[in-house]
Formats: C-alpha cells, sequence, structure tokens
DNA sequence: CACAGAATCGACAGAGTGTCGAATATCGCC
DNA sequence: GGCGATATTCGACACTCTGTCGATTCTGTG
C-alpha cells in the first residue's frame, strides 16, 4: 500500500498489482544500501524487482516516488518516540532514552533516511522532511515553553528558536551516529543528550 | 587561475583561455543565484559564457569543477575569521562577531556554498567540505582543551566531540540565517552565539 | 465465455553528458 | 611577415536515462 499516487485504482484483495509494488519497494530498499537515490536508475530497480522499466512506471511516477513510500512507512516510528515531550524539566534519563530510539530508527534505516538529505528536489520528498521537522519542532518548543514558564530552564532564547537549533543539530547528528556502533555509538548518545540538555537548560549534567 | 585541473597547458600572460575561464566561472556564479547546480545543465552554463557546450569542456570536465574552483575562493575568508580561536574563555564579544562574519560570507555567497550541501557525489566538492570541516573542528577544539584545562570549560565532554557538534550546528544555521536579513537576522546571530556558549561553556550568558 | 479493467512491455522521442577529430586562431621566433 | 607548434573552438557522434504511447496479454466476474 501507500504508494504516494496510485496511477490506477486496482480490484480488492491481494492483487498481482500489489505484490509488484512491494516487489519494488523491497528491491528499492535493497539497492539503496549499496548506492545513494542518485546513483540507481530505474532500470536497476526494475530490474532487482524482476519487471520491465516500463512496467514500474505503472506502479511509480518515479523513483523519488518510491523512496517517499519508504519513508511514509518510518513516520510513526518516529512519532513513536516523542513521548519524552510529555515530561517535564530535563528528564535527562528520558532524553538519552528517546535519543537512542531515534538513533536506532536512524540505524535501521539510513539508506532511506539518507536521501531527504541528498539534495532532492522531489518536492513531496522535501515536504517530508519539512513536516517531519515541524512536528518535532513544536513539540519540543511546548515542553520547552512549559519547562521555562516553571522556572527549570532559563530564558534568553524563545522556545522556537532552541527548538530550531536542536532540530538542525539533530538532523546532522544522527546519520553520523547511524554509522558507528558499540562504544562510540553509545558514547555519541551521551554526548548528544549532553549537549540538548546544556542548549535548551544550560546545565552541565556531568562536571566528571 | 585555480581551474582544479587544467586540461591543457597554456602561454603565459593573459591569454585568451584565461579569459574564457573567467568567464566562465562568472556566468555560473551567476546562473547559480537563480537555480541549484542540479538544475543547470552545461548546455545553460556554455550558453551564458557565450561559447559552444563543446568548448566548455575544454576548461572544465564538470559542472562542479566549476563551482569547485569557485568554492577555492572562499577558502581564505573563512580562514580569516577564525582568530576568535585565539582568544581564551567564552569571549562571547568575540564569537558573536566570527558569527557575523561567517555569517556574511554566508550571505554573499551562498549559491555557491549551498552546492556543498545538495548531496554532490562530485569527490573533490566532497573533500571541500570535509577540509573545511576538518579545519574548523581542530581550530576549536584546541581552543576548548585550553579553557577546559584553565577551568573556564566544564569536563564531561570531550574538546573534540563538542566541537564537531558545533560545526555540524554551523552547517545547518548558516544557511539558514543566510537567508535571513534585518532584524531577524540579528536575532538569529545571537541566538546561535547564546547556544554555541551554552554548548561549549555550559553557561547561560544573558537569563534575561 | 466474454469483456472490462489490470498489467506488461516494445518502440519512440527527448534531454544531457562526454569524446573525437578536424578546422581555425595565435604566439614565439627565425 | 611567414612558419611551425600550441591553444582554442566546435560539429558530429555515441551513450545513458528518462518518460510516454499504444498495442498486447492476463484475469476476475457476471
Amino acid at each position: 500500500m501507500a504508494s504516494v499516487k496510485t496511477p490506477v485504482r486496482r480490484r480488492a484483495g491481494q492483487s498481482k498489482g500489489d505484490q509488484r509494488e512491494a516487489q519494488i519497494l523491497e528491491a528499492t530498499r535493497a539497492l539503496l544500501t549499496d548506492r545513494g537515490v542518485n546513483d540507481l536508475t530505474i532500470d536497476d530497480i526494475a530490474g532487482a524487482a524482476g519487471i520491465s522499466r516500463t512496467t514500474f512506471y505503472f506502479y511509480f511516477p518515479t523513483k523519488q516516488a518510491v523512496v517517499m513510500a519508504l519513508l511514509e512507512g518510518l513516520w510513526d516510528q518516529f512519532g513513536a518516540t516523542y513521548q519524552w515531550f510529555e515530561s517535564s524539566g530535563p528528564d535527562a534519563t528520558g532524553l538519552h532514552e528517546h535519543h537512542r530510539l531515534v538513533a536506532e530508527v536512524w540505524r535501521d534505516h539510513q539508506s532511506i533516511l539518507r536521501c531527504t538529505t541528498g539534495a532532492l528536489d522531489y518536492e513531496p520528498l522535501v515536504e517530508w522532511t519539512e513536516r517531519a521537522h515541524e512536528r518535532f519542532v513544536t513539540g519540543l518548543a511546548a515542553k520547552i515553553e512549559r519547562d521555562q514558564a516553571a522556572g527549570a530552564a532559563p530564558l534568553g532564547v524563545t522556545p522556537r528558536a532552541l527548538a530550531e537549533i536542536v532540530s538542525e543539530l539533530r538532523d546532522k547528528r544522527f546519520p553520523d551516529l547511524a554509522a558507528r556502533s558499540g562504544k562510540s555509538f553509545e558514547q555519541g548518545l551521551e554526548d548528544l543528550t549532553e549537549v540538548v540538555l546544556r542548549i535548551v537548560y544550560g546545565t552541565v549534567a556531568q562536571p566528571r
């Protein structure tokens, strides 16, 4: 399911077309682990999915539309990590856990998520990224607002501005983190958490 | 001067070829203000420079090589802003000034600098970005190291890790800032400065 | 079993890219 | 003031990808 724009309405049930769509999605996901979207040709995808290039166009209008469909499937996974927004004050433990969850989504799907970075001029992709950004910023800004009001976070920079900055930092950090593992990964998580706390609360959690 | 890889050795003095090269550089710079690199065709550039497409190839191997040459010219401009690294402790004023200078370079040349972000798989461009990143990180890490040793900055996160994070933040922020102006620009500068200080020194400069 | 809609694909028509080799312009020098 | 060596320019090709059409083959259902 979830092609961005189904070219034609299909019959009910698990039609052959649904299978094909799934094959294309899967083939793309697989190919993406080796190469970036820009290096992928529609012919590659079609070939890997066992169909002709023209048939590909029956299911998706462009390569990017496939990536978009793949991305759509990750939307909820990120949403599920946002419960940290509900907390009050720094909540270092919760934040750390949140970071771990997000980093894991990134690690498992970095090949797809990286497509959002890669200068795509494909409108839907850009929009997805902005939507994700906005969702995060709104949520975090609200939390900061509450914490500032409660005196738990210092004033001086608006909640929105802080949230934007944290969001941008994450956009760079998580791809980075996704490439690490073991000790380095854990350390990266801790550093990120500490830095976000410093940004939002101005406090130093572990002076040593 | 400064083509990445001169196809053929030219004669001394301001040869016709040097002019052409300058024309190509200028034409590209101009076209880039409207469209991104990926939207630009070599034919567009050649046309704007008043030469045929094939002639373009005599001077540069690819579009990206032109961008690369343009970028090379900005290297020193950034280097000139790094004197802040020499200071001791927070030096909020110096940092703010540094940010202003960098933001101005970005503002004046954003069309070129944006090319580094735009998912270019062109090796030299990636390398330029990494070189720039490394130069900044090394410089900042050294300063943080000194400040930590002097007790002016809190421990808990290594200088290198902090510098990496600040660098990544800047990579996202400056393009943003470059698009703003007036009040919003100034505010953005101040926020960035405050946040960097919080990250590195854990202090809150202006509680209100 | 007939037929509407689903699915598939071959053949075309671009748009860009990059390369070759032939033609032309220019410079340094005798 | 003319010649040979380079520098410069470009037209013609060969390729790779993309996207569209229309014809053809399935397939489920009445």
